[in-house]
DNA sequence: GCTCTGTCGATTGTCGACAGTAGAACTTTG
DNA sequence: CAAAGTTCTACTGTCGACAATCGACAGAGC
């Protein structure tokens, strides 16, 4: 019984419009074309997409569990996520933790594919930045710290973690629109991939949380002047 | 300007139906009345929960994100989550790590409130299971741990503990209902309220992952006698 | 003038009905 | 009898309309 069918990789996905009015969605919030802040309202964005309220709603409910969009209370209307300094400290925090718990569990078990999954995703990162591409450059930045969790093979991690980046995406994606140069420096992953590859397991972990400091700070300086900016 | 209006303790929750059935959807699952693996069919569900499907249907997508819940693609149908010996482990590993970076949060910041919640709610653990009632033991440790997390005071780590405390739950639930005796040992935490107030983060930290690792090894005997039962 | 109350428009929450899909049951065909 | 094709059926995904709720505003009463 040789199928002479072509071989397919995967089944393509039957997309519902739920999912296709998340995706859109989650874009819309992540470029601002939704600012912090802003009120969703069901009745003109269903308009906007051509769709009904139902699958709208189910979609809106997925941004809130991301932390793309907030309630307050019911029947209160839903908004942007705002830009808070405390969250973003949690998010780096956390992050911190979840990153080397991730780098604890991949540690034995790194092997060329892993290494070579790093160096490409790490070149293709400063390729992005060279180019002055930001979006990419942020884009080139999650597929990188992204290696490391795939590679952890730890289901539970990559959810919590997914949970962790949408969020971080909207900061990144705020700061990448206030100011021209939004990515990451040139040079701010070299240490990273050196002690990723390396030997020394302590020296990530305190190379971690260097990476997330650097990285928490010039969140949290975008934060202040933009608020001072507001006032 | 002063009241004259009586004092409220809290504006009564404007419950709505999805959360209503949010609610009474988890129940069902955690109290095994829908056994895991069992499919969750939304017109039978919503006629006897007397409400239509707009709302379930939201409800169920919350489950869905708290993992009590599976949907294997689009028009599959949803199932109940079925217990998985790799999930477990999954939970119990990053859980640790959860637990390990509260401790680390609020070591230095504990007070005596904190010192007494602790004792109070291992006092009412010791009660539960001294007095053989295992659903109340099961949500005694669950409040006993939950005095770490909040007390960590970070938004971002009670998120993230709550998606992993609902399979949990699951887990210990399947667990309550196979034995008779479901509950942690009377002892079992008495190390670990020891440790949470002296003076020692590294003895904690060790107590942790000596905790954890005793607890997956009785839920994943669990999972596997009950495997070979069901062949 | 100030407070309280009733009303209105806008928005969310809910409903019943319809359309589309996947899998089971059945029929056909070699 | 087995394999392929064809209905059938139960279910999910989607829709438009209705009901409930909130915030703002205007008018009544003091």
């Amino acid at each position: 019984m040789s199928d002479t069918s072509p071989r397919i990789d995967r089944p393509l996905p039957r997309v519902t419009l739920r999912e296709g009015a998340a995706h859109a969605l989650r874009q819309t919030v992540l470029t601002g074309r939704l600012a912090p802040g802003a009120p969703v309202v069901e009745a003109a964005l269903a308009r906007s997409l051509g769709i009904s309220r139902a699958p709208l709603r189910e979609a809106i409910r997925e941004l809130l569990d991301e932390g793309l969009l907030v309630q307050h209370r019911a029947w209160g209307g839903v908004t942007v996520a705002p830009l808070d300094a405390t969250v973003a400290r949690e998010l780096y925090t956390l992050r911190t933790a979840l990153e080397v718990f991730a780098f604890e569990h991949v540690w034995d078990r790194r092997d060329d594919a892993f290494r070579s999954a790093l160096s490409k995703s790490h070149a293709a990162l400063t390729q992005a930045i060279d180019m002055r591409d930001d979006e990419a450059s942020i884009a080139a930045e999650f597929a990188l710290h992204n290696v490391v969790y795939e590679a952890a093979g730890h289901g539970l991690l990559l959810q919590s973690w997914s949970a962790i980046r949408g969020r971080l995406a909207l900061y990144w994606a705020a700061h990448h629109r206030a100011h021209g140069r939004p990515g990451p420096r040139r040079d701010a992953h070299d240490d990273y991939i050196r002690h990723a590859i390396g030997p020394d397991l302590d020296a990530m972990r305190e190379e971690l949380h260097d990476h997330m400091q650097r990285g928490l700070s010039t969140v949290l300086r975008f934060i202040e002047n933009r608020k001072e900016q507001a006032s």
